[in-house]
DNA sequence: GTCTATAATTCGATAGAC
DNA sequence: GTCTATCGAATTATAGAC
């Protein structure tokens, strides 16, 4: 009786719509695009398979609405370079552990191994929304260029590996607590990095 | 012209499995598991679709014949700390670039975001091959074990999305020996790393 | 605003000939 | 050892009733 998105909804196409698109995105985020079908969708939504067509113009339209991010400004990047592992981690945990429904980004993330056109927006949000305010970041810290672009880098791709091992390899990685810690730290040895060393 | 499966074979079972084996090794790591047919592969081999439930039992037994892997013996973990970084990297490198044919760790990782078997198998895997062998090795040069276990855990965390990123998302990470030099310095300061500073 | 019924396609697997 | 032909299941999308 677990069920997020069928709240007794009687003849309203506005909570109909997005009981629709709740269960939508938990399921492309649990099994990925071609493994979730409509069928799967309406039913956990307690609606007919047709009104994803009618509401969403169909399965593709129904993805694209599961997946649309919406950016929220942070302010990890407010503040001295030495404490950037530390509010990148909290924001991070914060996200993962405080947050009700289905991240649009692990969508995205899941279904990236099989639509191109999923791994390209993917890389491109984050492209646009963590690695270039990160080298922002770094270069108004007094970095050299090449040497805040490698450590945005490293940071970047480390904690895409993060999100993978945890939601896509569903690897265990330990209370949010020491999590947090251990994430600190590592994304501050990449920040304090000796790239062009 | 680039076919790799199809070299003229003629009424010869091993040669005619081995094509096969081939081109779902391709088509599995490139699409993913449902997005390849089998259709596809055995006219990518050039054979009949019916001779893969006759060879392999079937698509679910040819992908995992496709994501079978052979474990090589590295010499990465032969040396001292300070060099754990560029040894890695060369290895990392030499696996990307020296090779013919497609890695069965991409199938598990394209596959894992539909298929949890996969990831699991793929976790074990890292687990196994990877993040094991690393905490060994850190363990080994006289670091404490919670600190030789979160430094291994970093390095095996980046080199995931490193991989991710590559193969996955599909990113431009540059030339390989850029590359090289840049993958060796990410790693040797999760290696030095204060974890329990 | 939503449902039932069904059309149209795609795909994996099988049977049997050569 | 391999191919042609076909079956059956699953799935998306549509038509039309209530």
């Amino acid at each position: 009786m677990a069920e997020t998105g069928a709240p007794s909804r009687g003849r309203n196409a506005a909570a109909t719509k997005r009981s629709i698109l709740d269960q939508a995105r938990r399921q492309f985020a649990q099994h990925g695009y071609r493994a979730t079908t409509v069928k799967a969708v309406a039913d956990a939504a307690g609606v007919s398979p047709n009104l994803i067509t009618r509401y969403f113009g169909g399965k593709e339209g129904l993805f694209l609405a599961a997946a649309q991010v919406e950016i929220a400004v942070d302010d990890v990047y407010d503040g001295p370079l030495a404490g950037l592992g530390d509010r990148l981690a909290a924001s991070i945990v914060q996200r993962w552990f405080g947050q009700q429904g289905e991240d649009p980004l692990l969508v995205l993330l899941r279904a990236a191994g099989e639509r191109p056109e999923a791994a390209a927006a993917l890389a491109g949000f984050l492209d646009t929304n963590s690695l270039a305010p990160l080298r922002r970041y770094l270069r108004t810290s007094g970095l050299p260029e090449a040497e805040a672009d490698a450590r945005a880098a490293a940071i970047d791709t480390f904690l895409l590996g993060v999100s993978t091992r945890r939601r896509v390899l569903r690897s265990d990685l330990g209370e949010p607590g020491s999590l947090q810690e251990w994430l600190a730290t590592a994304i501050q040895r990449l920040a304090d990095g000796g790239f062009s060393g």
